[in-house]
DNA sequence: ATAGGGTTAG
């Protein structure tokens, strides 16, 4: 092997980021730390490797890579501390994302912005709010992405008319113009809580900004959550024009379609997916138990100890139908009725991981689960059932957001 | 090679 120095293996994990080889990021750190290449991760292999970290949801490898920092007197560097907020926030451990910001003695615009996007994502729309007061206060002027957070903390929680404010006041108090992001988040607060005209009126109005993908889609669940059969066909309609359309957009319509009981236009679409060979991808759900990743899928029965996880899954819902959980139905697309319905989603990907979390680890120790799609409104309400019955925090990271159910509660409440 | 980003997905 010759001799490359630091710089040399920061470009190569540089280029694995971008290509996502995420995992064989940590692989060249753990190699560097062993001292096989001849040379010490410096600052900049530490700011790439908390952004791997983050992707991944590696909260231990997270830990490792700032005690490595600490250690080598990068503790208290700007820019390693804000990408530490950010992971922090994106493993789902707002604790410790915030006493990084609190002992940071010098903040600038990115450490703001950061810690109101981690409590945004977590769902802590009000102390994203509070948070940008004080940044006013600490006098540290905010910037777009700072408003980006913001907004999503208003979509998050519903605050209509608070989001509407900042989005005017961005242009006319600090002259940001708004990007598609900011539209993304006005569009979802006010699809959310029902305003779906207003939201499509405003997308048709962007002028010198071309509606993308993602910003119908967010309509489109909107028109999930409030039923509006209409709306959500021109949406797809848009998406279809822009060939953007995908697997996702077509479940979510048979989803619109399946909660008004149109029973014949989920037949339709179907038949539409099947004959285009349009794939719906598998939700899957991963818990790390000792250290061991532990995957799942619906109704999985690979999983080596999968008697135990049935078994715990049929007695976790004996105890919650005791304490009152019935299995929520609107999100199954299939014309069931109630009682096959009820089965059918029984074993979804996350309860698994859930049953597993319960019977693996000791009482007390908070369920961290990673899904790969969205957690549907059934999972959402046996998580919060759980946590109450078994006195468990438990932590669903869905795509890019988390769930935090204590206590019969989940931090989304009502919107999410 | 150098920080922080919203929304959608059975």
């Amino acid at each position: 092997m010759p001799h490359k120095d630091t710089v040399s293996w920061n470009v190569l994990i540089s280029s694995f980021l971008r290509n996502k080889r995420t995992r064989d990021v940590l692989g060249v750190f753990d190699s560097m730390v062993r001292d096989e290449f001849g040379c010490k991760p410096d600052d900049v292999t530490c700011l790439f490797l908390l952004q791997a970290c983050a992707d991944l949801g590696a909260l231990e490898f997270g830990d490792k890579v700032r005690n490595y920092m600490e250690e080598n007197g990068y503790g208290d560097a700007i820019k390693l501390c804000n990408s530490l907020i950010s992971m922090y926030s994106r493993c789902g451990c707002l604790d410790q994302a915030y006493e990084v910001f609190n002992r940071m003695r010098e903040k600038n615009v990115v450490t703001w912005s950061a810690m109101i996007s981690g409590l945004a994502m977590n769902g802590h729309g009000r102390g994203a709010l509070e948070a940008f007061r004080q940044m006013g206060q600490a006098g540290v002027p905010p910037d777009d992405q700072t408003f980006t957070g913001l907004l999503s903390a208003c979509s998050h929680c519903g605050l209509l008319d608070e989001g509407m404010l900042f989005f005017e006041t961005m242009t006319k108090q600090y002259g940001i113009k708004p990007n598609i992001h900011h539209y993304g988040c006005i569009a979802d607060l006010m699809g959310r809580v029902g305003k779906l005209d207003q939201a499509y009126e405003l997308i048709m109005s962007m002028k010198e900004l071309k509606p993308d993908s993602a910003l119908w889609r967010t309509l489109l669940g909107a028109c999930r959550i409030h039923h509006n059969v209409t709306l959500g066909e021109t949406v797809v309609g848009h998406l279809v024009e822009l060939k953007a359309q995908e697997a996702g957009d077509y479940v979510l319509l048979l989803n619109i379609y399946s909660s008004v009981g149109d029973w014949e236009k989920v037949k339709d679409t179907r038949r539409f997916m099947k004959e285009r060979g349009i794939q719906t991808s598998l939700g899957c759900s991963s818990i790390i138990v000792k250290g061991v990743v532990h995957e799942f899928l619906v109704d999985d029965v690979s999983h080596s100890r999968k008697e135990e996880i049935y078994t715990t899954m049929d007695e976790i819902n004996k105890q919650l139908k005791i304490a009152g959980y019935v299995a929520d139905i609107t999100s199954e697309l299939h014309n069931l009725d109630e009682e096959e319905k009820g089965h059918a989603l029984s074993y979804h990907s996350e309860k698994l991981a859930m049953a597993f979390g319960i019977l693996a680890t000791p009482p007390g120790t908070t369920i961290r689960i990673a899904k790969n799609l969205r957690t549907c409104v059934d999972c959402h309400e046996f998580a919060k059932a759980l946590s109450w019955v078994y006195n468990r925090v438990v932590v669903i990271r869905d795509r890019n957001r988390f769930h935090h159910f204590r206590e019969g509660r989940c931090s989304c409440d009502d919107f999410w």
